[in-house]
DNA sequence: ACGTGTGAAGTCGTTCACAGCG
DNA sequence: CGCTGTGAACGACTTCACACGT
């Protein structure tokens, strides 16, 4: 009887590098390079090629003995993985500063996400264009999520604001924040929410740097 | 003979939580609480209170039993420790979407980080002043770090010309890379590069969304 | 021979539980 | 009493090392 590998006992770190290992598999497949062995692969993200192979067992058996693995199928396998196979219509929420970057940075598409709306608390952001959307009140929420099917939100708003804002979110039913604000968030289990806080990236470099 | 603290033995995953701790306890400043316990620190960030005195307990001794930590000295022991007690000048290089946002963030300065230059090759953009400051040209890297001491940089530009100005910024004397590219930087060891890449990010939400 | 997949060993980090101080 | 600091137990993740497939 063939072990079937359960995704979910895999451990969060290795969830983690496939997303690396995508990045990598990709850029080979675009200088035409057809296998890659385990110790090439880790060689190019620091990491040891036990580590490769194992993070990858997790999800199945892409690789054959001698060979290595084949760098298409295992791209398209990783997709699927990560779920990035499919679009994902996206609500981006604060059009400041950051926001506005983030609404028109080119690196969504590719990775399957897909701003399908902008929002905005502020009276003069609303029926401003930006990148090809037009921002929306916050009254029109539960409308454009539930028109759109819409499950992933990117948080880029003033801290004061931002648990107002993700208590909406999780009422209309959004299943994952991307949080830009230096603010833990509190949702329910159900919901997933991951931070990106620069000024914590900072203070971890300045630790470094301190030696 | 007192066991003295060895900041170094610290596991990293504590050094990212000090941050958070400090945050929180400037919060509880900010509300007149003068003295918090692990307990309650703990609660207000999803962590154990044995997680909150362990990791306190790696760089001193900084509570009383009975009673808890006094908020404001840890901050400051804190701030120490993280190295945020100096401002640091820090240069950013790229002025896109991205830069251009991070370049009139307001959550810089009151941590401790100081832009002082930002750097562009595109020579459309060099001239033009934003959030105070005038792009200057990479050409004029070296003069300027010189200039400033600095030993910090953001780096929010296109990834194929990451790793080369990377280069030139570790042949500068820089010290630290906050980098926005989705590239692994090549750096010497003695250089320390943290990358913050939103695609990583955004798929591993996705993944949590598809279970 | 080369290179994967994987149990076993080892390392790192977290949680437990309690002695001891205020 | 409440609460810290900390060895010891536990669990999670990584590395080792090798059997087996090509």
């Amino acid at each position: 009887m063939a072990t079937q590998p359960a995704r979910s006992d895999a451990p969060n770190p290795a969830i983690k590098r496939l997303s690396l290992y995508l990045r990598q598999l990709e850029s080979l497949l675009k200088d035409d390079v057809a296998t890659v062995s385990s110790r090439t692969l880790a060689q190019r993200l620091d990491l040891t090629d036990a580590q490769v192979r194992k993070d990858l067992a997790y999800f199945g058996q892409f690789g054959k003995p001698g060979v290595g693995y084949h760098v298409e199928p295992l791209i398209l396998n990783l997709r699927g993985i990560l779920g990035t196979d499919r679009i994902r219509p996206t609500i981006l929420v604060g059009v400041g500063n950051l926001g506005r970057a983030l609404a028109t940075y080119q690196g969504f598409q590719p990775k399957g996400f897909e701003l399908v709306a902008l929002f905005d608390t502020h009276p003069k952001k609303v029926g401003k264009k930006i990148g090809g959307l037009v921002v929306q009140s916050l009254g029109e929420l539960e409308e454009t999520v539930a028109a759109h099917q819409i499950r992933l939100a990117i948080l880029t708003l003033p801290a004061d604001a931002a648990q107002d804002v993700a208590d909406r979110l999780v009422e209309v039913g959004i299943r994952a924040i991307l949080n830009f604000t230096p603010l833990r968030l509190n949702v329910p289990k159900t919901v997933a929410a991951r931070s990106v806080d620069l000024a914590v990236e900072l203070e971890q470099l300045n630790f470094t740097l301190s030696e």
